[in-house]
Formats: structure tokens, C-alpha cells, sequence
DNA sequence: GGGCCAGCCTTACTAAGTAAGGCGGACGGT
DNA sequence: ACCGTCCGCCTTACTTAGTAAGGCTGGCCC
């Protein structure tokens, strides 16, 4: 696994361990598996971080920088919907990151600046400070418990979503959960659907009820 | 740490699990610390469970089981918001739950159990199957994602919130983050803020919102 | 009353995080 | 050119954790 070349830094650790963890799941990431990726021994990553716990809060936080920022002054709803998207996708391609976010308590600077530019882009939409806050906290919980769910999915995407649903189905007695099973018959194996469309229908949701909120305008 | 006493089972390894996390984060859980806390030599206790992954499953399942359930029949609302604020309360005292969720993709009965009420409420109350997925959704991904941010804070609690947010904010530099400086002044620090207030007023959004769907009644 | 089996234990191997310190080579100062 | 220094990587070795393999024992059934 050696693919050195460059000198090795506290970014190339972290961006390993970020390859890694999509490729294996956070299990998969070891200080080992990790110098191997870079071609280097496992004791030669401390000269870069000081343990396994600053890779996990730097991973997190590079993740959060490849979610798109917002920018205050544009279209405040259009500029959350390409955030919602965003965060969701990045978090759909490293699932692990979310949940890291449950026992990481230390924001990083990429973290910071996606929530200034957040905040300040409802701000300047003309919510005052209390209904950003109550907007961000809505927004903010929806997409994260979207990308949740959706990792806690056992299947990625409609095709084979079909067949693990029919698999799980078999197991499940129409007596003893009758409504799960309607829901999984009639909805989840009707052809053309996939829990990803779900997303942009609660996000409607919940911008319209936010859209009411914006005080009237100087 | 022997409470010998019952002889051992597959419950009672779980119970332990459960309370050795609460305690000391999943990270506290090993076999060992188990093993100790059921006065019990490390190998013993898989003759109750396979593996750890066993236990993490079962502890997840265990924590869904204490999870109020919603009444099929009951009104929906009022069924919605007692089921949505006990998840919030069991996920908040057991907040290693949330970020398992995301590895563990094998729903246990309790899980299973949890959903099908969940779903029989609503579709009792008059909703589609398809508007029950879309509701259903938007709700659970408010409940987690709100219960992920509530576990990420750190702090615990409006008291150490004002501490924590003071120090923190001593090393934000304003001209860095605006918008993040101006939240925390004049939001988070003003008194008698706390973030738990936040639960029930998006809540109440959603539940607004999802209420206008319910088709005529017969 | 002897075999069997459930339930707990001993031993021991492997993987992973990381402490302590070694070593070569590039580089600055004289 | 020479030498000390320090940066960056390496070796060794210790600790903790998951778990494979199989041993011991006491109660229970035929």
C-alpha cells in the first residue's frame, strides 16, 4: 500500500484516513491500516498527530469542509437547499462520519465556518437571531437524521433495495407487525420507489413552514 | 464489582451492557468491564451472546424497547408527540445508541415493534401509506438528527452551556465568525436559553405541517 | 449411579493503540 | 569542509481487547 511520493503531513494522514474509512467503515481505520495506506510505519503517524482521537475530530472536520457553504446575502432558500443536498451527499459518501459526530465535542474550523456561513445566510435573509436559530436547529436535525437513517439503511439504492425488503419481509409475520408489512408491500416494493426522494419532500416541508418566519423587510 | 445473585442470561448481559455504556460511553464497553460488572470471567459471557456485535444490536434494541409506544387508534397528534419526546429522553440518556445506530442495520423486534405502532397510529388517523412514509420520514429525522446535535453539544444542561459557550467563544475571533459570534452572545448566552426548549417547537412545525395532509375521513 | 450437558473457567493467540528511544541524513553555522 | 542538531521515520515492546479451544463441575435424567 505504499504510495509515497509526497512527505507525508498531517493532511495526507488525515485524507488516508478518510479513504480509508469509506473503503472498510471506521472499524477498518487502525493506525496500522492507516500507515500502511502511506507507506510508512504506524509509529511514524504520531510525528503528524498526536493520537488516534485528533485523526477521528480531523476527519470529521475534513468531511464538513466538502459540504458546499452557503452564502449569506444569496436566495436564502435556494442557498439552503444546495446546503441540505449537500450535507446529505457528503454524508451519504462517509457514512461513518455521522456517527463520529455523536462522541466528537470539539468543532473544527471547517465546522465553525459551515455554521457561520449558515446562520449568517438566514440572518441576512431577515430572520432575526431567535428564529435563525430555531430554523437552523429544524433544518439542521432534518438532515442529519436523514443521513442517519439512511446509513442505517442495509441497503444502498433502489435495485437492491427491492431484494433485501422481500428478504426482511419473509422473516416478518403480517400478524404480529401488520402495518410494517402494508408499508413495505405497498410502498417500499412498489417499483420506481427510493427512500432518497424522501429527502427533498421534507425539506420542502419544513422550508415552507420556515419561509412564514422572515420578518418584514426594511 | 460481582451483584452475582440470578444466574446470568442473555438479559441480563444485555441490562449490563447498557448500564457499563451509559456510565462510561461505548468505549468503556468491553468484554472485560461486562464480564467484571456480572462478576463473571470474560468467556463466560459468550455462552449468552455470539459476539460483541451481538451485545451492540441487543443493547440498541433494548434501548428502542424503552421507548414509549404510540397507540394505533389514539390521536395521532397527541400519540406522535408522547412517542417523539420519549425517544428524545431514552436517546439522551443512553446517547452512545446514536451513533450505533449507523453501523447496525439489523432492526430487533422492539425496533420492529416500535415502527409498526408508529406507522399503524398514523395510518389509523386517516394518512396514506404514502403520505405515512412521507410523515414517518420527516418525523424520525427530526427526532434523531435533534437527539445526534443534543449528544454532539458539549455541554449537558443551561448551566455548564454558559460556561462551555463563554470559553469557547473566547477563542473565536468575531471577524472570523460573524454571524456564529452574534448567535452566541445574543442567543445561546442570553438567560434561561436552553437548547432542549428547541425539541418541542420544531416538533410542533412538522406536526403542523404533516396535520394538513390527512385525507377526508369516511 | 453413571453419563451428559449446561454454565463457568483457564489458557493463549491476535490485533490495536501507543510509550520510549534509536538512527540517518539534510542543513546551518563556523 | 566539518560538525552538531534536529526532523522525520523506524524498532521494540508493553497494554488492552476480542475471542478460539478446550477443561472442570455439579445437577439431572434414565
Amino acid at each position: 500500500m505504499s504510495k509515497s511520493g509526497a512527505p507525508l503531513s498531517r493532511e495526507r494522514v488525515l485524507r488516508a484516513a478518510v479513504t480509508i474509512a469509506d473503503a472498510g467503515g471506521i472499524g477498518g481505520l487502525t493506525m496500522r491500516s492507516l500507515a500502511d495506506a502511506l507507506g510508512v510505519k504506524p509509529m511514524s503517524v504520531y510525528h503528524h498527530v498526536a493520537n488516534k482521537d485528533e485523526i477521528l475530530d480531523g476527519i470529521v472536520d475534513l468531511v464538513f469542509s466538502r459540504i458546499a457553504l452557503p452564502t449569506p446575502g444569496g436566495d436564502w432558500r435556494h442557498e439552503m437547499v444546495k446546503r441540505a443536498n449537500s450535507a446529505r451527499d457528503v454524508l451519504k459518501r462517509h457514512p461513518w462520519a455521522i456517527g463520529l459526530l455523536e462522541s466528537r465535542t470539539a468543532p473544527g474550523p471547517a465546522t465553525l465556518r459551515h455554521h457561520d456561513a449558515t446562520i449568517g445566510t438566514l440572518r441576512r435573509a431577515g430572520f432575526s437571531v431567535a428564529l435563525t436559530a430555531h430554523a437552523y436547529a429544524l433544518l439542521d436535525s432534518y438532515v442529519y437524521g436523514f443521513a442517519l437513517q439512511e446509513a442505517a439503511l442495509p441497503f444502498n439504492g433502489p435495485d437492491s433495495a427491492t431484494e433485501v425488503t422481500e428478504d426482511i419481509l419473509s422473516h416478518l409475520s403480517p400478524a404480529d407487525y401488520p402495518y410494517l408489512v402494508e408499508m413495505a408491500t405497498e410502498h417500499v416494493l412498489r417499483p420506481g420507489n427510493d427512500f432518497a426522494d424522501e429527502f427533498g419532500f421534507g425539506l420542502d416541508v419544513i422550508l415552507d413552514a420556515v419561509a412564514g418566519w422572515i420578518s418584514p423587510g426594511p
